[in-house]
DNA sequence: CGCACTCTTGATGGTCATCAAGACGGGTGG
DNA sequence: CCACCCGTCTTGATGACCATCAAGAGTGCG
């Protein structure tokens, strides 16, 4: 059930036998989530944190005239509010972008399992510095690439991230969001996505048809987007 | 020395007479810093985490063709760099935008007053998950404000965190930067800024000269702005 | 079969980048 | 003391990138 994101933690970090069971004793039953649902609206107190098993979720805002920007898009293993353990409350939404599952540890139970483990405290503190650090990527691409190499580091950051737990490979894979998501993501109007990705074809670099990704040139799509994978701490981490 | 990070910590959180002491029992000595100086540095590893005690600085990352994007300003009573514990590396550099003091705090002294006090633990993990929802409010602005309305959300933002610590007034605040380093936060350009800081002037919302932010209206900036402070997490806090 | 949603493409316009040049102010050295 | 220089600010002219508006095509579903 929390496969994937053991094989996140795995994948980073030594994770000891008795870590794992503690994190299998705290969490709760699994729950279906249609697609296009907020799971998690701002402002709300919360006394859990929630784990994406299946599907994909994105943390968003919304501005006043209706426009929304999306700061992070989450996979499979992802904790999608690990960060409202101490903040107690969101300062932005939650959304299904499609059918999903997820597992739930209320507060209570996270504070119990980082007490005993040093090292779970130590991996779910990391855990959310990881997130601020795809969120400054994102800064940076929002600030200071083009349409093109935005999209192209979208599709890098996503094509990495979903690599460690099983979901890509290095020539695709499946993406389950239309234009209009992508726009909201990239900080653009998706009329002009679609005039972005239409490029990324042509330069066959890469296709996104029918929520699947398809990557032609790897190296070229990292070179469009100056993709420097050092900000998603990939492989086993000092300490 | 420590008092505005103190100051920063109790606007949030209760921190008791012991807490105080475990932070005082930990930092190292008082260095100073010039201006314009890289401090920390991308996949340096880090052995120690840095206060602010007086001064500006940011963390930032540059393009091939020479352009940067800040991420994020930092003021007094900040750590620039506490998720470096985690991380042991940083994904961006950290450079000082005026002559600054410091305090270093080693990881093993972290350590050592997280364990003795779950307080400061959770305080800590905090901190740092507010750095990421400041992140997450510039990749709105980033993605969705026009530069009238991102300028004036990021003078905003700066009044609201300088007050914490006792350097902003609701009329205004020192911000000792220049038009270069502002366009680096908003992802424009120089030229571009000083048109823009041209507008906020004529509409009487908000005067930038010479190192000095003078608020006019901070209401109608806010309402330009379109800025909602539950990102910040102002005041005392749950738990 | 018709409807809704998404994708696609064209035409036009606005925001912001780029290039360029001059003004201003502070610091330095002759 | 003043000329000079440098960094910063300011403004104008032009152009690129992306938004907006609009319409048609494709696809899946009831």
């Amino acid at each position: 059930m929390i496969e994937r994101h053991l094989a996140r933690l795995r994948s980073r970090h030594e994770v000891s036998e008795a870590d794992v069971a503690l994190i299998r004793g705290a969490i709760g039953e699994m729950r279906e989530c249609p697609a296009g649902k907020t799971i998690i609206e701002a402002g709300k107190r919360l006394e859990s944190s929630t784990l994406l098993i299946d599907g994909l979720m994105c943390r968003y805002k919304d501005m006043r005239d209706g426009q929304r920007q999306i700061a992070e898009i989450h996979v499979p293993g992802d904790f999608l509010d690990l960060h409202s353990y101490t903040l107690k409350q969101l300062d932005h939404n939650v959304l299904s972008l499609t059918p999903c599952r997820v597992v739930v540890l209320a507060h209570a139970d996270i504070r119990r399992i980082t007490r005993a483990s040093e090292q779970l405290a130590f991996l779910y503190w990391f855990s959310t510095n990881l997130d601020a650090s795809i969120h400054r990527e994102w800064v940076v691409s929002l600030g200071r690439r083009d349409a093109l190499s935005r999209a192209a580091a979208l599709f890098c950051e996503l094509q990495a991230r979903l690599e460690i737990v099983g979901l890509a490979g290095p020539t695709g894979f499946d993406l389950a969001l239309n234009q209009i998501e992508l726009a909201e993501c990239l900080g653009l109007t998706s009329v002009h996505v679609n005039r972005t990705l239409k490029q990324l074809r042509e330069r066959a670099l890469v296709t996104f048809r029918q929520g699947r990704v398809t990557i032609h040139d790897l190296p070229g799509l990292r070179r469009v987007a100056e993709f420097d994978p050092a900000y998603l701490y990939l492989g086993k981490q000092p300490g």
